[in-house]
DNA sequence: GTCTATAGAGAGATAGAC
DNA sequence: GTCTATCTCTCTATAGAC
């Protein structure tokens, strides 16, 4: 895993000393990828700890438990990912620009973080309407976001549409995600690395496509 | 979960009595259930044996162990399915209605037992290049079913489609398993039924046209 | 803040009766 | 074939020293 150091967002943090604050987002590096990897049930905290270089008691100084880490790690990646839309629909410019770039966004995201696509299909799978699962509390602003751009008024494209953002929202989010995660998995023997540059960009393109017909603007 | 029941399609099972038969497939059943909803870890054999009306001991007299039923889970539905795919790929007609036929029995195949969205979804999230997943065994001969088809000779679609076979069905497998499984997980308060038949359609009519668009078979 | 030591629960698997 | 009883191991979480 080649991401970049995951900076904490926690805003308590600045409360909290700097080394105190090092470790708390190491160790939410750490869980990131161990829970992604895994899952949340076969995950270890004595693995999470030995990647961080500390014992495994030590964790319970920062989190709880478990399960608060596991929400911390949520909180982490579903914050950063939408304050990065959030800047990008919000922005100025025609609505339909503003969606394709959100998109864009989106695949850059996911590519940029790809333990993400792994949290995400391992949120979906556990979920169910009846035990709503932690996920849904951090994507309901997200799809409020996503409805109140489409209900902008005064724009074409909002007029000329009537998308259903639920629709969508998850095709979109579907397609990529699992084109980065599954991939490598289903292909061991090709070597076949969906962060390539150009295919990364193939499916771009092609999300992209979907989009615009989904939104209505047009086939090409 | 309203599926039919699964009928048993081990060879192995006219070997055995018909009530031992009956009842290895009431496991495999109530297994395919809780291994998709919980994932491996988080299973507990305590449960599957209650769905079943048995008790935890007596699932070792057909399955040596935890592991052991969970490939078998996974050789059931996805025999299933390639069985499925294989008798309408194989087909007679023109290549490009077999591929659509093809798509559309996948499609159908998921929603008809929505619990294999869910398995598909961990085994992706589970695997990696290292360690590959069981998952990986079991998909490589519909790859290879895929790119013989799409190898035929003689057939237009086939000399004008310079298609990478592993993108087309990492998109279509993708959108398709997301929609059904992500949308009742992330939406609980909407009661939103992914299986709702129109539901289901507007799903069909989007993939169709994506596997058009990638097969270069024309943008309608 | 981080450690060692340990309590305590949960779940997979086995032994052997019926 | 299915059961009861039990073993064993793993892992979370706590207690308390430093």
């Amino acid at each position: 895993m080649a991401d970049a150091p995951i900076p904490s967002r926690d805003p308590a943090s600045a409360r909290r000393g700097l080394r105190a604050g090092r470790t708390r987002a190491a160790i939410l590096e750490s869980a990131e990828r161990l829970f992604a990897e895994r899952g949340f049930s076969a995950a270890r905290l004595e693995d999470v700890a030995e990647a961080v270089g500390i014992r495994r008691a030590s964790l319970f100084y920062y989190f709880r438990d478990k399960a608060e880490l596991y929400d911390a790690v949520l909180a982490d990646v579903l914050g950063s990912l939408r304050e990065r839309l959030a800047s990008v629909l919000l922005g100025a410019g025609p609505l339909a620009e503003r969606a394709e770039a959100a998109v864009s966004a989106w695949i850059d995201f996911v590519a940029a973080r790809p333990a993400f696509a792994r949290l995400l299909l391992r949120e979906v799978a556990d979920g169910s309407p009846a035990h709503e699962p932690p996920l849904a509390r951090h994507v309901r602003p997200f799809f409020e976001l996503v409805g109140r751009v489409l209900a902008e008024p005064g724009d074409p494209l909002a007029r000329a549409a009537p998308v259903d953002p639920v629709n969508l929202a998850s095709v979109i989010a579907g397609s990529t995600v699992f084109f980065v995660a599954a991939m490598p998995t289903l292909l061991p023997g090709l070597h076949f690395d969906p962060l390539q540059p150009e295919r990364i960009e193939a499916h771009r393109r092609e999300v992209l496509g979907i989009a615009r017909r989904l939104l209505g603007s047009g086939e090409s």
